[in-house]
DNA sequence: TATTGTTATACTCTATAACTATA
DNA sequence: TATAGTTATAGAGTATAACAATA
């Protein structure tokens, strides 16, 4: 590896911070116009947390029952999740993706690791190395 | 470096979309709530581009002028920007950041830096170089 | 009696259309 | 006549309060 002027840890965090803004603002134009922010952002979640009750899903998204119980009408009315009443607890609900809620945010996904995909090609092999090595630990910074 | 399984290009983007991703949604959690998050993008807007007019602002942050008008409203009754007439132009105005706007936009920067930086600190020396080296190549990504 | 979801109502943010002032 | 900004009004999305059904 070339010697670089080694970056303070407060540096590396403005760079990361700024540069990671700016790709979610780019990603965010390969989009649907087919659902709202937030809506899209529950389709999410069912994906990848499965079916969830009203409550659940109102706190994952830090909304309000009321608020949420809107959206996911919303949701239903445009056939992309089901709503049916939980088998064990009659007072919950259970909101699922439907098969075409699944293909809107696969899509999605699609079309943004595409974009994305074609820019990483452009690099060289070490750097797609040092991308892919820095994602997961970014990942594990976020998760924890 | 220790010879990984290397990744395909379309595996190294989904995984740097979503580490981006869950990124984001966790620096968001260290914001303001004095504004809103439309009025905050605007103080951001003006700090990286000097004053601007408010057709600019609107084109900028993609909204229509009338609503960029009453967000603008909104900031010079906080105190956080200025709004004078043009010089040059008497149907223009020009919206530049006040003090407070800027000190408001640089305390949640530092606030969101120091919590990346603790977290960065706890890496080993070798994976904050590949951070470092990779904020700079998504940098490059995401503004061509 | 506590919990889950729903309805009623109000507030914020953004949009379209119409208007005013300046170029 | 065209452009920059503003005002009037309406449509989403979210919030709080009150209510209905079930545990």
């Amino acid at each position: 590896m070339p010697s670089h002027p080694e970056s303070t840890p407060a540096e590396t965090a403005a760079q990361l911070r700024i540069s990671t803004y700016r790709l979610v603002r780019r990603l965010r134009l390969q989009r649907t116009d087919d659902v709202s922010v937030g809506q899209y952002s529950v389709l999410v979640s069912l994906r990848a947390h499965g079916a969830l009750s009203l409550g659940d899903l109102a706190e994952r998204e830090h909304v309000t029952a009321p608020s949420m119980n809107r959206t996911v009408n919303c949701l239903v009315d445009a056939g992309l999740v089901q709503r049916t009443p939980d088998p064990d607890d009659g007072r919950r609900i259970r909101v699922a993706l439907s098969e075409a809620g699944e293909r809107l945010v696969d899509d999605t996904d699609r079309r943004r690791d595409a974009w994305l995909e074609a820019r990483l090609a452009e690099l060289a092999p070490d750097e797609q190395r040092a991308i892919a090595r820095a994602a997961a630990l970014i990942r594990g910074i976020a998760d924890r």
